[in-house]
DNA sequence: CGCCTAGGCTAACGCCGTTAGCCGACGGAG
DNA sequence: CTCCGTCGGCTAACGGCGTTAGCCTAGGCG
């Protein structure tokens, strides 16, 4: 419908509020268009009148969360700008990006987990937020994939828990950066 | 329920070659019970006398998708078992990984995302899989880690759409794979 | 012959996203 | 002041989901 949050209408930025907090704190499945609604104190249908579908919900969710995401890096390889080298960016960049995913797991696998409905999003988003890998990987695009797969991957598997209770991911993290720097 | 597939009462494994079809024509939201029973010609709920739940159903499907992608990657390092560079071996291997989501992305979504059921899946499976990867990284876990996580994230941002069309992910496998080597 | 079990069935429940259609409140125009 | 349109609620309902309860029939076996 409309992208950025200051041109949302106020009652929609309610509609995004209560569902991120469902979503944040339950998960997916505690994210329902009757329970969105039940926390504004208003029945299901009526969401319609501010939002076009369930899904057009979760674009704008993601949108706030490519915003917040992308502010961190910047700030990160901001804060760094002169004279690090490149090792030390990207540790930098990768605890700032692991630690945004841990702290905001289910809006993470949101914005990472399927298709993305890119052309829903304001133009340029997804490009912005991941600037900063690339400026890191030195302007190689094929580095910054590799570097941003490598990232994700981390992440999406600390999230999922699929490494070992015992494994020490903050080597795991180094050994990466090490070998990709 | 039951494991290996040979184990399987002969419906049960009607039940998830239904399964199973529908998940890779039709994706995720293919899969669903009333689809499956209709295949088999019969009403959902007599599933039930097969199968435990939809999820169980999933499980078994992911046995099968473990077994499946560990053999492949099996038959890779043994093919190479002997006289073949490390990086040699994870090229291979890499290519082997990639191919298989590719053939089976779905399949492979299923395996790869969310949190794993790790209880109900036959013991040592997950281990097993993984195998390939730890010989391949020499034995430091830390890096077979490293690795695994630029593999998965390769593969599922390739799989979502989430490169650019014109990317050359090639070079990004080789980028990445020449770094973690 | 009788019984047990395997494997079907229908009906139904409570959820889901979504649509249709109704209605009251409120703000601005004549 | 009145009328009217729009905004933002509402209820009822649809079709689909996973799942349960309860029934029934056919086949094997003592």
């Amino acid at each position: 419908m409309i992208e950025a949050p200051e041109l949302r209408s106020p009652r929609v930025r309610d509609v995004v509020a209560a569902a991120r907090v469902l979503l944040e704190r339950e998960g997916p499945d505690g994210l329902t268009m009757r329970r969105v609604a039940a926390r504004m104190g208003i029945r299901a249908p009526s969401l319609y009148k501010h939002v076009d579908s369930k899904e057009e919900l979760e674009v704008l969710l993601m949108a706030d969360a490519f915003r917040e995401l992308g502010q961190q890096l910047h700030d990160a390889v901001g804060s760094l700008r002169n004279g690090g080298s490149r090792h030390k960016a990207l540790t930098e960049l990768a605890r700032v990006y692991r630690r945004w995913a841990l702290a905001h797991p289910h809006l993470y696998r949101l914005v990472t987990g399927g298709p993305l409905p890119r052309e829903r999003l304001p133009q340029g988003l997804e490009a912005w937020t991941a600037e900063p890998v690339v400026m890191a990987a030195g302007g190689d695009p094929d580095r910054a994939r590799a570097l941003w797969a490598f990232a994700h991957g981390m992440t999406i598997l600390e999230l999922d828990g699929r490494f070992p209770p015992d494994a020490d991911l903050h080597a795991a993290w180094s050994s990466g950066i090490a070998a990709l720097s």
